[in-house]
DNA sequence: CCTGATGATGTGACTGAGTAACATCACCGT
DNA sequence: ACGGTGATGTTACTCAGTCACATCATCAGG
């Protein structure tokens, strides 16, 4: 199966993630990316739709991943559990690396417009996703909507909080801590609020 | 104040609108769309930071208003008020051709992902905003974070509805209407779920 | 061991987005 | 009339992304 040097979009995403940190985004040609990987700037082109891509590889799964997990849940899960299953789904689509890979990209995010812009969009589409599958077990459009904002929510702000811990948990874990917060705050929510919220 | 013909970028947004409906957006270049609103490429992009902000100028105008509608809000609000308090505002803050404008943008959003892209940013940028101020109101970051999507969401259905309705109502009601909706998909969904929603 | 098919890569040339330096021109106040 | 200011035009440039064509490593089969 493998030819010449193999794993070159691994490589390529290395050679990214490296010149990126050093000279930033903008300042890192995407000709420079692939030389540095052993490549041509028209092999990356091959690999990846436009430069940015290179750091979101992989992303596909996701929305698959979050599809499958809700498919497969019990018939007579409820819609949070229902949302669990999707978010639990997510989690355990991912590589061992993911932890490193994701320490080095923080920064770059948080210091590159153009990187968030892709983020976001990567991010809608496993909300879309899952957003999709719960209405498809639910027939309430609205909740599988909320339902779906809350669980990405919580899978993106478990996820950070994953990265950034030193300890040994696992993903998924934190996920379902954060997921099960977001419940409680949604409990409150409703308690709290008058009922003629009108106006 | 009016130098010149007046009003570039309007101009610019039309020539954009009408070129990108008939040849498509990526087959439409910069300096089509300059030379149609009578001026250059070098001056689109004076007014542009790049294609797609031709269609999506003035957001920065609704992450101000969110904002500035739930600062507004009286101080006995309840979360739910804060929440439409800030998507009135958001309403409020649109100019009268909305309508007309958001007719032709859509189908040109529909088909090109590289415009929904842009939007999707537009829609985060909001949606964090309105979280921030509902946060700043609210102690619960995860409860401004649930209010802030389901204000959003219902402001962009809310939209979307009035837009393709043929009927005099306004932006507001529709919208109003739609965040009404959610809330009560809110308690539902509360009401539905057995307590300890576990695995 | 040769040979042709296959698929990943390289080369060179091209279009178009976006930038920058410098020149120009319309208006406005004096 | 005159000078200043700000919006525009001109020209040339870099880089993202595409395309047609050439190359080369591997593998199957003779």
């Amino acid at each position: 199966m493998s030819r010449w040097e193999p794993d070159a979009r691994g490589r390529l995403l290395r050679a990214a993630i490296e010149l990126f940190s050093e000279r930033g985004y903008e300042a890192t040609t995407a000709a420079q990316i692939a030389a540095h990987a052993g490549l041509t700037k028209t092999t990356l082109f091959r690999h990846f739709a436009d430069k940015r891509e290179i750091l979101f590889q992989g992303q596909d799964v996701l929305v698959e991943a979050v599809k499958a997990g809700v498919r497969g849940a019990p018939a007579e899960a409820s819609p949070m559990e229902l949302t669990r299953a999707g978010v639990a789904s997510l989690c355990a689509a991912h590589s061992e690396d993911l932890r490193d890979t994701g320490r080095l990209l923080d920064p770059l995010l948080a210091k590159t417009p153009e990187l968030q812009e892709r983020a976001t969009f990567k991010r809608s589409a496993i909300s879309e996703a899952l957003q999709h599958a719960l209405h498809s077990r639910l027939s309430d459009i609205r909740q599988a909507g909320l339902l779906a904002d809350a669980g990405v929510r919580a899978y993106y702000e478990g996820y950070a909080a994953w990265m950034h811990a030193d300890g040994t948990g696992t993903l998924i874990d934190s996920v379902h801590e954060e997921l099960t917060a977001y419940e409680a705050a949604l409990r409150r929510l409703v308690k709290d609020t008058p009922r003629p919220a009108s106006f």
